[in-house]
DNA sequence: CCGTCTTTGTGCACGCGTTCACAAAGACAT
DNA sequence: ATGTCTTTGTGAACGCGTGCACAAAGACGG
């Protein structure tokens, strides 16, 4: 159901925080450019500063993982990667399909950052014939009646989807009845899915639209002296809407 | 120092929550849908499933906008489309550069999910001089020489970067330099901008190591022996990533 | 015009996440 | 050893977001 809204039992020791956890890969990569250049040693203020963040928040995240820093000197470089390499579970390999090989997922298929992080793409999969055994990012593409058998013979627990919006559900469904249980879903769609199942979508036109918001409110903070209260009248109907409130000025 | 002092004494009167905003593209969808079904009007219930949400919750996030609904009726689609459309500033028209026309920039170029909503694709600019005049998605690709001209001459405000990592900072501090003042970021680095710049970032990378974060939990769960064989051991479900809102804007 | 029924809008409480501020811990020099 | 100095780890306060539960608002039928 797509109101999954589920209450966190709060296990006790192995309680990290979402927020946390989403924290985590942010840190690793800067830990991981630090090692590269053999740095021994940072302190929580660098690493902070190098991931984006505030130096409280990074300390604190990182003791829901323990105690692996030496006060007075900072946190080994070496041993923390380790640390969250594991905690993150990217200490195994994980086999990943990727269903919907179109512009995105082409891309996705060639993307580097994964294979550097334990993903392995295992197949490739697509529901046009003419796109099966034509080699992307050098893994042949399947066609997707073959798709449950990928799953079961790789071992694959993660899915992602990278379809038109009218065929996510159909092939999420799949995925899950196949063994899938956590999917990252590029399609504009809200996809309904059984407890126990991850997902997580990544929409490119909403990102878009939240910066679109924010800059017609720059636009309109600008033009305008200061905000005044705007009884906010709202009687408008829409066809030219001569703003209720928010003086949609907007400079072509 | 090291406090990123992002929030500006701003946000009084027009408040709308980060959170809020970050929902009202999807509100925006499920009720594009409804319209060109040509239905009327729809309860807060049913809007709240189509967008895979709590109902209560969208009826608080609609009450920021003003009184749009009509009690014992529901919303009036078309007028909560306009509303919604106003509110997001997709009435207007926005164009967009991308930089970094690989393979994930093609695709960025190619998505419908754009010009469907008012974002238009300006240019595509690309480093490479191979590509430059090279046709993507009918739109031939310029040269970063001319990045500057370009963004003045369309009079860009919003830009897509999807560079790769090393050349992000240097791509993002040309953009900004030359005006544009929104940043969607698909390199995987921390961007430094200067305040009054909202970015936006999109690792897919992180996205997969997080769900590899909770898939390796249920493995755990499942190995171990319960310990609490509460009902809902449940671990999450359908859980749609709020992911971060703003960015974390360093000072350098 | 009045009663009933549906659905909105919101006051309130609760829990998560963030930040501050500081005591405790340890390195390092003397 | 002892003192000083740096940096961690965390208790506590605060603010935001979420969800419940209900009164107010309005449609609709008689």
């Amino acid at each position: 159901m797509a109101t999954g809204r589920t209450h966190r039992p709060a296990t006790r020791s192995r309680g990290i925080p979402e927020a946390t956890v989403a924290r985590l890969p942010l840190y690793l990569r800067a830990l991981t450019a630090l090692s590269e250049r053999s740095v021994p040693t940072v302190s929580s203020e660098e690493l902070a500063a190098a991931a984006g963040v505030n130096s409280a928040k990074l300390r604190k995240d990182f003791s829901y993982l323990g105690s692996y820093g030496t006060r007075g000197v900072g946190y080994d470089v070496e041993y923390l990667v380790y640390q969250i390499s594991r905690e993150l579970g990217l200490t195994q390999d994980w086999p990943v399909v990727i269903v919907g090989i179109g512009n995105l997922g082409a891309a996705l298929a060639n993307y580097g950052g994964f294979a550097s992080r334990g993903f392995r793409v295992a197949a490739l999969i697509d529901a046009d014939p003419a796109m099966a055994g034509k080699p992307v990012a050098g893994i042949p593409v399947q066609h997707t009646d073959d798709l449950e058998k990928i799953i079961e013979d790789n071992g694959v627990s993660i899915g992602v989807i990278a379809t038109p919006a009218g065929a996510a559900q159909q092939v999420c469904d799949r995925l899950v009845a196949a063994g899938v249980t956590s999917i990252l879903n590029f399609a504009p769609t809200v996809l309904s899915v059984p407890e126990g199942v991850d997902v997580r979508k990544v929409d490119l036109s909403i990102e878009l639209q939240i910066l679109a918001f924010h800059e017609q409110r720059k636009a309109g903070e600008e033009a305008l002296p200061d905000g005044l209260p705007a009884a906010a009248a709202a009687t408008e109907s829409a066809d030219q809407g001569p703003d209720g409130d928010v003086p949609a000025v907007m400079p072509a």
